[in-house]
DNA sequence: CGCTGCCTTGACCACTTTCAATTCGCGTGG
DNA sequence: CCACGCGAATTGAAAGTGGTCAAGGCAGCG
């Protein structure tokens, strides 16, 4: 796992560290290391001890939770500037998740005794981090209302539009999402099967919706994918 | 909404105030007023704006959450000494779901801006709710998983025995669940339909596994039920 | 005593999953 | 450079779970 040293410019402009002096700053990156994350590489595993917690500079993470029995639910995606890992702050000892990166990606990571000494001197990161916390038992919340009240189809429009609405890059072809998404990965997003997720895009391709590939997915008409979401049925 | 004073007494045992002295508990109550809520009642509504938040010292509550069609599911169920109504520390200017008493309750409100002078004379409520928050983040995941990969059964019998460890009192019986619950409610913490749910139940009473009855639900063998949920199936 | 909710139960069928082949795309190594 | 091989995606057919529709029954309360 290689690491480098930091200088303070890489954190100077990251919402939660803005209110900080220059010396401040130094103070902060003082324990943290950097670390690069190839493709399939892990930040840390369902189970690891929690000792450390990140922030993503650049890159894509998706955070994974697996049942006893193998069964497997994408969490949530980690976009750059924002925390993860933060369950010693949460007061467990373990990781809930496993963390994979997507794309190549750096993160820097503190150990996790910093995570007192941190907030003593940055005290808007304790507010940020119980704000951020907050905004994520409401997306939870929000996936559990879909996951038992709506139909698949619906699911799956709503997780294809939140991915272009966290990683979708404007083509000339519509929004492309911005990494490798599998359709294995949608539907362990929404509770689906493998199998229904590709029929369904099977269609909306052939309507125009989308247009997929391998581990790619644009999307071209994003109105019509909002109609299949929120639509009061047919 | 009848309201009373408050004595130190009542919120003297509660964890996140054992650190006190009588001073602060006094100084914690001056703003702090105490509602009882009937059966029926609630605490707050989905969209009210966020002006409060509150510690249940009695009774049982539940919060829901409905969709714009109107579909409605329980986020959780909320016992004596928790927190809750906590919207405005996660910086939501409104309430994301409904409050509603199931039995006669009584908890203590504070108006919301009383939050920041509360968690600067006690700095452990913030790393309490911080605690809190990110508690019921892993068991929003946890539900999350068992909705996208489990069968109702499964998530039937999991409801059940969650509501037990959460309210369960031992009756001759069996253990009886302390509070008001009918099909519909299951139905909505499991995202299933009332149908649905009536008839495994049927089937489990058949067997001896619960007893039910309006509302009321007695788990006579745990054991049998645990093994519905987690066994490796068939 | 008659409501008003809550619960039960049956019949039917739609949607998803399961099972099973194939095809396709891409990186690898000969 | 091409052949190979593996993971990803597609697609058909069959099976089954759980939802929808429809009719009561039962209990507590005014």
């Amino acid at each position: 796992m290689p690491t480098t040293r930091l200088d303070r410019a890489v954190i100077r402009d990251l919402p939660m560290f803005r209110p900080l002096s220059p010396e401040d700053l130094d103070a902060v990156l003082a324990h943290a290391v950097a670390r690069r994350l190839a493709p399939g590489e892990t930040a840390f595993r369902q189970g690891d001890a929690a000792d450390a917690f990140f922030v993503l500079l650049h890159g894509r993470l998706k955070v994974t939770q697996t049942s006893a029995d193998g069964q497997q639910v994408v969490v949530r995606h980690v976009n750059p500037g924002e925390l993860f890992g933060i369950a010693r702050a949460v007061r467990r000892p373990d990781f809930p998740g496993t963390a994979e990166a997507l794309t190549d990606s750096v993160a820097i990571a503190w150990p996790a005794d910093a995570w007192d000494a941190l907030v003593a001197r940055c005290p808007g990161l304790a507010v940020d981090a119980l704000a951020t916390v907050g905004q994520r038992l409401q997306d939870a919340h929000t996936r559990i209302r879909e996951l038992a009240t709506e139909a698949v189809e619906r699911r799956v429009a709503h997780a294809l539009l939140r991915l272009v609405r966290q990683a979708g890059r404007k083509t000339d072809e519509g929004i492309l999402i911005d990494f490798p998404v599998s359709r294995q990965d949608i539907a362990e997003m929404t509770g689906a099967t493998l199998h229904t997720v590709s029929r369904l895009m099977a269609a909306w391709e052939a309507k125009g919706l989308i247009a997929g590939g391998r581990k790619r997915v644009t999307v071209r008409d994003p109105h019509a994918l909002f109609m299949l979401a929120e639509g009061e049925g047919r």
